[in-house]
DNA sequence: ATTTATTTACGAAAATAATCGTAGATAAAT
DNA sequence: ATTTATCTACGATTATTTTCGTAAATAAAT
């Protein structure tokens, strides 16, 4: 329950790829890396990048075959939280608040996604509602 | 209106100083740093930091003085719009709500924030009425 | 069995980012 | 004028990330 091993950016590629492709070799990934990067991507590269990852345990391998099948070690989820709260921290100081402001502000969101995060919004206060408290949390 | 120079995670943190504090000296800032970071900062190392800094155009710099003042040279709304632009590209894969969610769900949002942001949502849902269309816009 | 195609392992180079030491410049203090 | 303190310029080092070439292993095709 505990991997703070931060994905760099081409690792994250690599498990976005795995995470919609489900378990693939690294011939797959490849395949798929070169379709969504303008530039083409070595095979060597995407293998050495997978190799390292296994080790990080970014990774889980399957070399009962001839060809290793490679899947991510790390949910999706949690990763992304991480990734979030650490972009939060360094580039809106902690204010998960403005940070939405500047996604929504931003972006070109229209009346769907509203009502969306609407809904989703509901839920939340919802939830708070059962369950308050909960909020301490030591920060600097 | 065009700046496609991304700091770095360190030029950043020079950056969010001088957004902060207004024009400052490397000392001013180099002493705001060694206070928000664990580590020490070395003087020259920020020194060399805010020079290459000037190079890129990122901070602009007043040298009549013997020590020289320098300050932001792009906008701070401007920057982190671009910032959370590319992350939410290379991390939801242009999903701008499912960052949203992801923020408002992981983060201890408080009922403030909450309806916060709900202000917020009216607000845009106003402008996107008085100004409809507008939409459209070369998505891939 | 030999060739061919594909894969993994290994090491190293290239690219990028971050850190810092040293020397020289500048001005203030004595 | 000499010392002292502070600053800038410059170059180099270190660390990290990314890329890739080459060789060895593996299995399929001939």
């Amino acid at each position: 329950m505990k991997n703070n091993a931060k994905p760099t950016e081409s690792e994250l590629e690599i498990l976005q790829v795995l995470w919609e492709l489900g378990a693939s070799t690294v011939r797959t990934v490849n395949d798929e890396l070169c379709k969504r990067k303008e530039a083409e991507v070595g095979y060597t590269t995407t293998l050495k990048q997978m190799q390292i990852m296994h080790e990080k345990g970014l990774v889980s391998r399957n070399d009962e075959a001839k060809t290793h099948i490679f899947s991510a070690a790390i949910a999706e989820s949690e990763t992304k939280k991480q990734l979030l709260d650490r972009f939060v921290d360094h580039v809106f100081r902690g204010s998960a608040t403005s940070l939405v402001m500047q996604a929504l502000g931003g972006k070109k969101s229209n009346a769907d996604e509203i009502s969306e995060i609407r809904r989703f919004l509901d839920e939340m206060e919802n939830k708070q509602k059962g369950n308050d408290n909960a909020n301490e949390k030591g920060g600097k």
